[in-house]
RNA sequence: GCGCCUGUAGCUCAGUUGGAUAGAGCAACGGACUUCUAAUCCGUAGGUCGCAGGUUCGAAUCCUGCCAGGCGUACCA
């Protein structure tokens, strides 16, 4: 529709132009825009505004000028306006939005995507926590932002994967290995003083116990490299498989899981490592080896391989971001922690030191959530191993609400999320806010089947829609496709979630002053075309941020 | 010190990438269920967009400088 009428204001300027109206032929991009002061039209441009300059004329003629030289026959535009300073305003006929409700008909739940994403490959890595303890809240909220963006990237055309990072090589799993042999040993009753710096959570005991049922004592009695590597691996393939439980419990399932020690294994990491050697970008000081990422935007240059021969995890990430180019993606997004943004610089360094555009590397930082019960902190501390899991708050809440209410905020605004509030079924809890208009529809739906109610209202000639909350609806179903384009660009699916409130809102205020289903038959078709519509969009939508849209509540 | 994020109604937050009179929800007050689900709706009230400059037809939005809070600033991850 924005462009259609853009269309028409740059023929007649173009009109303008050839009569003399205007005196200069090159003209700006008409950008046309939805006022957010509904009496300023339904749709709005500036052109005369930003054309002040390069005419040499004062707006208001300007605008002027071209609302003469529109040509529209009649059926679009109620009423052209000029208004404020320079701006033209468009008024709609009613009707003129019904093909809408007939393209959300059609496509159903693939209204709003696109094809903008032209097919190119893009790899959303999320989540990727240490595999030394169970997912907490902040992962929960990682999860969910990362797997709504990917599909919203996926909706708008792009060929997307999911990708889980294992970080299963390097110290901390030395200390995972040994916090379980630990564990172990003491529960073959030997005394045990557990160091401050093993992980201290109940869940290594739990591991600790499974390994002693599984193989036997003698794994415990003596302290080796071989005994704790073993209580290392089991303790990763436990942890793991929890999380993936767990994310599957959130409705996040990857596509791919990716093993930090595997390139290793794979003689990747020392190829990309000697090559970047070869090309000067990585060179020996103090007996460590740097990269040079200061030449690239950082910094300071940075430490990969330590004087102890050890690399750093810095240099598993060179490897790896080099492994997921040469996968072909065309684009890598990593949904990071606000606290590891100090990291940002030098990877993106790395990445355009290996010779791909800094563009191509996409970090979005999600800041930290506060858990709050009835608005009181609740207290975490990783380190005395005192948390709320995941799998805590998915058992409370639910997945719905909790992935709902992480989408509910910009990323890079902290979110209080309050466990109380989570699971109160009201007008404060916006999941049910939302789903309930989902419900309710469904609801009216069953009742219009029962009452024998179907047909295509148009069979019978045309929608009979025109109450200001019916056309407000349909405009608000309008935005989507806009609101969806917008979230994925920017990467930024809490747009999506707001758009459904608002839609929401529209939906409930029209039901309780309106009857859908009535004796009037005609207008009933129509109202029910509409009503569907509203339910295909908020299902639609719900989809996208991975929530559920119930038939009953 | 330096870097990133944040600062909008009493509270929690949006704000279509520079547009017109800055919007929601909560909390407060007053109303609406014999009719499709009251997990809903309607109304009232609430503002120096942290502060000060600048850019221009036009700034919550862009630039500069301050102020406040959070995070980071490792041969940790």
């Amino acid at each position: 529709m924005k462009a259609r009428i853009a269309r028409l204001i740059l023929d007649a300027a173009r009109a303008a132009h050839d009569k003399g109206q205007l005196p200069c032929g090159s003209f700006e991009e008409v950008v046309v825009e939805t006022p957010k002061n509904e009496q300023h039209g339904d749709f709005a441009t500036n052109f005369a505004l930003v054309s002040a300059r390069s005419q040499k004329m004062p707006p208001r003629k300007i605008a002027q000028i071209l609302a003469d030289n529109l040509e529209e026959d009649g059926a679009l535009f109620a009423s052209v306006k000029i208004a404020g300073p320079g701006f033209i305003n468009f008024y709609l006929r009613p009707e003129a939005w019904y093909p809408v409700l007939e393209e959300i008909h059609r496509r159903r739940l693939d209204y709003g995507s696109s094809t903008f994403g032209r097919g190119r490959k893009v790899q959303v890595e999320f989540v990727s926590s240490n595999p030394t303890g169970p997912l907490h809240v902040g992962h929960g909220r990682g999860a969910a932002v990362g797997d709504a963006v990917a599909n919203l990237l996926d909706f708008c055309g792009y060929d997307v994967q999911k990708e889980y990072y294992i970080n299963d090589s390097g110290r901390q799993i030395q200390t995972l290995g040994r916090s379980v042999w630990l564990r172990g040993s003491e529960l073959i009753g030997k005394q045990v003083d557990f160091p401050e710096d093993c992980y201290q959570g109940a869940y290594i005991r739990d591991i600790a116990r499974q390994l002693l049922d599984k193989k036997g004592e003698q794994l415990f009695a003596e302290q080796s490299r071989e005994a704790v590597m073993e209580c290392a691996r089991f303790a990763t393939e436990q942890i793991i498989r929890g999380i993936r439980q767990d994310l599957e419990r959130f409705k996040v399932v990857f596509d791919n899981w990716f093993s930090e020690q595997s390139l290793y294994d794979s003689g990747q990491y020392e190829r990309i490592i000697s090559h970047l050697e070869q090309e000067g970008l990585i060179y020996p000081k103090d007996d460590a080896l740097w990269f040079k990422t200061s030449s690239f935007g950082d910094e300071k240059d940075r430490v990969v391989v330590r004087a102890n021969g050890q690399p750093t995890y810095f240099a598993s990430d060179i490897a790896y971001h080099r492994n997921k180019f040469e996968r072909g993606f065309d684009t890598v997004i990593d949904v990071w922690g606000a606290d590891h943004h100090g990291y940002i610089g030098r990877l993106t360094a790395a990445v355009e030191a290996m010779g791909y555009r800094r563009e191509q590397f996409k970090v979005i930082l999600v800041q930290l959530v506060n858990l709050l019960r009835g608005g009181k902190p609740v207290a975490m501390s990783t380190r005395a191993g005192e948390f709320v899991t995941l799998a805590d708050v998915i058992d409370e809440v639910g997945t719905d609400a909790a992935r709902f209410i992480f989408l509910t905020r910009d990323t890079n605004s902290p979110l209080d999320f309050d466990l109380e509030l989570a699971k109160q079924k009201s007008n404060d809890n916006p999941v049910y806010y939302v789903q309930y208009v989902h419900a309710r529809i469904s609801s009216i739906m069953a009742k219009a089947a029962e009452k024998g109610i179907d047909g295509q209202p148009s069979e019978n000639g045309n929608l009979r829609l025109d109450t200001p909350e019916e056309i407000t609806l349909i405009k608000t179903l309008a935005r989507y496709p806009e609101v969806v384009e917008l979230a994925a660009r920017a990467m930024e699916p809490h747009r999506v979630t707001f758009f459904l409130m608002e839609l929401a809102a529209r939906f409930h205020a029209y039901y309780n002053k309106h009857r859908v289903l009535g004796d009037d038959r005609e207008l009933t078709l129509s109202r029910l075309h509409l009503v569907e519509a509203v339910r295909l969009v908020i299902q639609n939508g719900l989809k996208l941020m991975g929530v559920s849209a119930p038939t009953q509540m």
